[in-house]
DNA sequence: CGCCGTCTTGACCCGCGGGTCAAGATCGGT
DNA sequence: ACCGATCTTGACCCGCGGGTCAAGACGGCG
């Protein structure tokens, strides 16, 4: 924690010029530490345990990544891209409002539970003020995309009239409750992804209308 | 982080026999550090800065509390007792259940809108392994009553059929997806707590029918 | 007044873990 | 064979912060 909130000058990075052999390095440096961030937490998890579970030592990790804080914001970084294009493979810019919503709440659900180690992860650090900016940057924008959904459903009629940004948060809060839920068992073992991805759908739309 | 996972031994504290003023002074620095912990987080506020902020040395700290993890898990059951009395005092055995889901979600949401330094404080510390026991310990336990109400609603037919569990998660999940962005202010300060009281009122008893 | 338990202080100790560094190993290119 | 860039190592440094401790101050009670 040498300097907290300012890990944006991994932007500014001495770009260095990775060989193939270098970025499959890097990665393996990647799934380490998110595998061990999702079980035991960041904090918790120290660099040189990332390094020996990666079977490297531990200045090599420095090689590739200028602290541990820049690992993890990539992860973010990274983790976002690829539930963003889950999410735009379900888009169906024919339907309505209501369903496009629940396609998105369907897919971002079944892609978390696929990526449980990932959103684990996720939920660890939320309130790390050192995270914040990283963290906030990605929610605001599916807030936004789900609010502007929203109000076309309310003006087509299909959504009552309320705060659309109450609306907004109420769908995203209970695609991370039911996907966090599952993530951590609480649900029991006869629960399958089916059932929660189906559940959910019900569960939104019924809430919207 | 001495020992993780085994702050029970908490409880066979040699049990200090404190004066009121003791007392009081044990308040202060439970306040203070709650004050903190919702600010920066746990592990970001160190023991010296919750000292500093009720205005006394560091080794006083020790005198009241075995270690920092053990005020913490004082300060999580204390919360707990509260919430729970506050959800008792809108109990009415003679309403129908999906009145009583939404008495419960209602009320929850406002205690937690006058408490929202110690909810913070919850929200931070939710993963880490060292109070997985502490919390988890208390999550269950709301989990089950919704359960019981669910089932009891869908034998009424005034809840649609399906895993009691499920719905109960969805419930809870609700209840604190709008008590986390009202306390961050991602819904504008043009919602008072009671829009969100009645929103959240309407959007459970939605959902759940 | 003198004793004892409660309370209070701040200097000190020390393990932990993030980050550095100087010294190579490895490999493609010329 | 030589060179330079990429890669790899593990010992080392050092600040941070949780926890300890010996020394008192305060206050009630006999």
């Amino acid at each position: 924690m040498t300097n907290a909130g300012a890990l944006e000058n991994a932007a500014p990075r001495d770009d260095r010029q990775h060989t193939d052999h270098g970025l499959e390095r890097k990665q393996q440096l990647l799934d380490a530490a998110a595998e061990l961030f999702a079980d035991r937490g960041y904090a918790a998890t120290r660099v040189v345990d990332i390094c020996a579970s990666a079977g490297v030592a531990k200045g090599l990790f420095y090689w590739y990544f200028p602290t541990k804080g820049a690992l993890f914001a990539e992860l973010v970084r990274t983790m976002r891209l690829r539930l963003r294009r889950a999410q735009g493979d379900v888009l169906d810019p024919t339907a309505d409002a209501v369903t496009r919503i629940a396609n998105g709440a369907e897919a971002s659900v079944r892609f978390m539970a696929d990526h449980a180690a990932y959103f684990a992860l996720l939920d660890v650090e939320r309130s790390d003020p050192e995270f914040a900016d990283v963290l906030d940057e990605g929610a605001g924008v599916y807030l936004d995309d789900v609010r502007r959904l929203v109000e076309e459903g309310q003006r087509a009629g299909d959504i009552a009239d309320a705060p659309s940004s109450l609306v907004a948060v109420g769908v995203l809060g209970a695609v991370s409750s039911f996907s966090n839920s599952y993530r951590n068992g609480r649900l029991g073992d006869n629960v399958t992804v089916d059932d929660l991805a189906t559940f959910v759908r019900r569960w939104v739309t019924n809430a919207l209308t």
